[in-house]
DNA sequence: CGCCAGCTTGACTACAATCAACCATCGTGG
DNA sequence: CCACGATGGTTGATTGTAGTCAAGCTGGCG
């Protein structure tokens, strides 16, 4: 969420990687972690609102986001746009369409982003040597999974204060998770359309249910982001419970 | 959906495998068939209407559908039900909780339904030593991730009509693939509670909506089965294209 | 200064939930 | 054999949640 310099070549070794320190990531030997370095092709730098990964292309590439945020995206023929998740420091990207082929959603970048390349065509490698390796892609698809069954148990069955409550404490959750919040409230950078895109509702609605939401002092919408002052608050309205997280891969 | 013999021996060996012969599944190598073969321990033959997995167990298995119908769901804790997707023969299941540790879903039997059992604890040999079989795995769970995707579009963004129209488009095509449907028109295992249960909607307008199909008659609807008249017409009216499923792999 | 993006609010409409019956079929037990 | 209760489907009336339309506000930026 922080520096842009609009290069290419590669600044964060994978050694002295700033998620790989987190409590939150497992650790890997030395030999994956040499796999893992010769594995990244450089860093790619995105702009606010670029797109990352288009529905329908064929990207050569896979990423792992070292810093921002981005979101997952579909679109119906007519324009109608539903948000599937967001993609938070740590998440790889762009997994579902190395393995399938073509690109079944897009991926936009939601605050300025660095993330690491990786060549998609390498994956074989890394299946073939590597199975500690090729076990924990198959865990991030699995906690993908997961994620997108809850959102799934939401958009179906629940209210849309319940919807709204639950996709900020899913966020607020996330971040923590990744070190993202410090002491100061998170802030979430989205902008209401982006809240309307996720719970399938209309702007409209989507700010008066914000408001209420804001009423009962849980939230704070600034321009374009989105203060969670009470995460616990959120969680119970939504009758939702964060996950509690082991030690993840990180790719 | 045809025999059912409450008992737990092996009847059916890989090598025979009554699904591997279809066009749509790829071939194994004899190294792969083998270790496939004695990863399986059993046969699990269930009632319809029998919980298979359930939300917050533990199970030690994982399956692969032989025959019948089932679907994956959650609730919510005041009791909300919402189903997640279906499951078809040929299909893994119980894959996230294998690789997540504890269930997060459960799974139900639409019809009666043999399934084969696999032990949990073996997946870790897989990956060593089956690094093909390792991509397949992942693979599958790609595959479910874009399904979901989908349903996620779906719920958010299409109509009550259009939701109706794709989920029965969709199941269609998937039992198309696996070659349930022959020449008759395709009669799916579901009661209009199911469909709503998918749909995020009320029993009650999920009767209307599915009236209003039959009207049109794309669908007709019997005892706790709904009768595809006219798939083309329902993709047309959901504006959803079947994936065009290239082989994919089996285990 | 004026435009644009993002947020806000009110009035009106429409889609979907709830409530309440009612029907048909099937399996069970008196 | 019939009465019953249960399951699954159907329909109409009423209520409420969310969508659409329309207008206006704010702050940032060219």
């Amino acid at each position: 969420m922080s520096l842009v310099l609009p290069s290419t070549g590669r600044r964060v070794p994978c050694e002295q990687c700033p998620l790989r320190v987190l409590p939150h990531f497992r650790d890997f030997t030395v030999r994956e972690l040499d796999f893992v370095s010769s594995f990244k092709r450089g860093e790619l730098v995105a702009e606010m609102g670029s797109t990352i990964l288009a529905e329908g292309s064929l990207s050569p590439h896979l990423y792992t986001v070292l810093s921002g945020w981005a979101f997952r995206f579909k679109s119906l023929p007519d324009g109608r746009r539903q948000i599937l998740n967001y993609v938070l420091p740590g998440d790889l990207v762009g997994l579902q369409g190395s393995i399938t082929g073509e690109m079944e959603h897009s991926v936009e970048a939601l605050t300025p982003m660095i993330l690491c390349v990786f060549q998609r065509d390498r994956l074989d490698e890394l299946f073939q040597g590597y199975p500690g390796l090729a076990f924990d892609v198959t865990w991030i698809a699995a906690r993908e999974e997961r994620m997108l069954d809850e959102h799934i148990l939401s958009l179906g069955r629940r209210t849309a204060m319940e919807r709204a409550a639950y996709l900020l404490a899913f966020l607020h959750s996330r971040a923590e998770a990744v070190g993202i919040s410090g002491t100061t409230p998170l802030q979430v950078p989205l902008s209401q359309q982006h809240v309307a895109d996720t719970l399938g509702l209309s702007i409209v609605h989507t700010n008066k249910t914000l408001r209420k939401l804001a009423d009962r002092k849980l939230i704070r919408w600034m321009d374009r982001s989105c203060e969670i002052i009470d995460p616990e608050g959120l969680q119970e309205l939504a009758d939702w419970e964060a996950p509690a997280e082991r030690k993840r891969p990180l790719i």
